[in-house]
DNA sequence: GATTTCGCTTGCAATTTGCAATTGATATGG
DNA sequence: CCATATCAATTGCAAATTGCAAGCGAAATC
């Protein structure tokens, strides 16, 4: 059943297993691969400074090299930006914009059950309004949309939050 | 905003992130956790013996750190069986159960967006039905059912998959 | 031309993972 | 009771990956 052909990157032999969750594992099994994808996908980031300061201390090696790991599975293409060729712009492609309910899945439950600086009504709302959220975001990438998805989203219906004291920044969705 | 108390079991100082994002990650953000909620989850897998034996190639001493991280988060619980002592069986707690979605949305984007042994149908079948395989779950979870979720999940109704010449076995969610 | 900016790359140390043998506790069988 | 088997780890060591911080090369600016 399980073949010896091994797993992309790993020069041992380990069994390639053809279930989905583990080939997705294959890809996002990592610290650093679906933050970047986070960046991009809801607070509109685009460049390798923005990654870099986006909070939790990624070394540039790292960013580097999951950037091109996310690019060879085609999740993010790459341009330089016409007026300075020095600067590239990553974007999610389909199929890295099809990782937006998993990205969203993974924001609810860590807001449910861990203690994270989301506010909890910001979080209810969404897992209330799901397919509306994911809507937005797909909207938003297709009209490459760079403002973040919160708290635009909340549509400043729940305004400034300030029912547990929270700011904007604790939720680490604000634009660079 | 972001401080520098540092990340839990990461001795260096690294700024920690409030995004429920990257606390999730924080959990599980490598290639085993998410595969070992898999094998309870969705498998029905109890033992240490029968995570071994799921498929991926997992080491004793990873799947035993896995394991005991996963406890004191408390996203699972252990216990002896009353008639052998040294069986150790592992479960989700409710807040294992309740990454469910996540687990799903991976599946589908696994099975969608990759070479994968999920049959098309029975990938599109769950999303289709994407709360009663949720509420499945956690029927299971619930009833301590430890029989696989698929290809139980599909009640039959798609009988052995024929179409593309995969077994059941090719999706990895089998009994032990 | 000197300097700055951008996205890396590099050298080295620290940490984690992987392999395979071993261990300690528990159970079984003669 | 002792020898053997089973279970869930643990261990020693090698390989791989991550992290730190300096440095590099290309492009832009002054």
């Amino acid at each position: 059943m399980a073949s010896l052909s091994g797993v992309p990157g790993k020069p041992k032999s380990k069994p390639r297993s053809r279930c989905p969750v583990s080939i997705s594992l294959e890809i996002f099994g990592d610290r650093w691969s679906l933050l970047i994808i986070r960046d991009l996908m809801v607070r509109g980031f685009r460049t390798f400074r923005e990654f870099r300061g986006s909070g939790e201390g990624i070394s540039t090696n790292i960013l580097a090299d999951r950037l091109r790991r996310l690019e060879a599975r085609g999740i993010i293409t790459r341009e330089a930006e016409a007026r300075d060729r020095r600067k590239l712009n990553y974007r999610l492609t389909e199929k890295g914009i099809d990782l937006a309910p998993v990205l969203l899945e993974l924001l609810l439950w860590g807001a449910r059950r861990e203690e994270t600086g989301a506010p909890c009504a910001w979080i209810e709302d969404m897992a209330k309004h799901r397919e509306a959220v994911l809507a937005e975001v797909r909207r938003r990438w297709q009209e490459r949309d760079a403002t973040p998805l919160l708290p635009r989203f909340a549509g400043g219906r729940l305004g400034r939050p300030t029912q547990h004291g929270y700011r904007a920044t604790d939720v680490q969705l604000k634009a660079s």
